[in-house]
DNA sequence: TTATATTTTCAATATATTTTGAAAATTCAA
DNA sequence: TTGAATTTTCAAAATATATTGAAAATATAA
């Protein structure tokens, strides 16, 4: 397969993929074409190499910075921003776990605490298929960010190394 | 809090949470009603207290059964058929998870595996960016995938258990 | 059968999101 | 300063997604 087609093909399926996480198409393929892009790009290059508008390039490349995913660098002598993507996958995840975490869930288990205690017969049984509910997520999120957590802390060949090792 | 509120809160909280997963508002709304319900509703319970029309409750209620989070349950002498969700989250969980690996990780990594050899010079730097991302993302999604693999498997009380206290 | 209840479909409509592009703001060299 | 280059903003337009509701299909009781 041609590098040009390969480069195509995985900007937009990556585009695509990551509309079923709630992650808008450019975001996801400017993200995607920065990550194959040895060089850091200006907005120009990516204006051209997406054929998007410059207004659209500049808000996607706002918030990929503010996820934390893309750097801004400011090159000697040249007036132009570049942007560059981290390249390693794991920093990649790790910091795409971190922002979720912070963004949705501990919004959500704030809120979940706060609806633990409903007014009413502990024996209702609406109150208590509620209360159950409640309890349930909340425990289960517990669970969850704890796990990311320590995920985020740690390094990569410690989770591929040991995790997987105990797994198997 | 007053139980009518707070059901009222967590259903729409919900629903724009799940928003930032790439699942309707409304599935996921009807996802929340029916966790909170002790006993199976009907199409016409659901519409009634969502306030949505007959249709969209149809569409939504059939992607929660594909989804294998909603069953359609058949009331002896009853004419309507009834809903109702499972209702145990580690459960739910791990149900999600087997779809969206199916539906999402492993098409992308099938992707990956065609993409990971280009046509050309090895040396160019293109062309080392390219086939490394992809490597990256290729090696990071196998170890997501059996992580994801062997939660599936386990159940509850070895994931609160040995997990995390292995994590600790 | 036939009549009635119930579910499903889907074109039309409404709503939400994304994208554009030109104007305004900012930056910076001269 | 001034003016050209660059970035940012944002209202309007385009596009995509969700919702409605009534007609068609299906299921069930009599």
């Amino acid at each position: 397969m041609k590098l040009s087609d390969a480069r195509q093909q995985f900007i937009s399926s990556w585009g695509a993929f990551a509309t079923h996480w709630g992650i808008n198409r450019t975001m996801a393929q400017i993200h995607a074409l920065l990550l194959v892009s040895p060089d850091p790009l200006t907005q120009d290059d990516i204006m051209a190499g997406l054929s998007l508008s410059r207004g659209n390039v500049n808000m996607n490349i706002r918030e990929l910075v503010d996820w934390g995913l893309v750097d801004r660098i400011l090159l000697p002598g040249e007036r132009k921003d570049f942007f560059s993507a981290e390249k390693d996958i794991w920093k990649v995840a790790t910091q795409i776990i971190k922002e979720r975490k912070k963004r949705e869930l501990e919004p959500m288990m704030k809120l979940l605490a706060q609806l633990e205690d409903v007014e009413g017969d502990k024996k209702d049984k609406d109150v208590k298929q509620f209360t159950e509910t409640i309890s349930g997520i909340k425990n289960f999120s517990k669970q969850a960010d704890r796990m990311l957590d320590i995920m985020v802390k740690a390094d990569e060949n410690w989770f591929v190394g040991s995790l997987l090792k105990f797994f198997k």
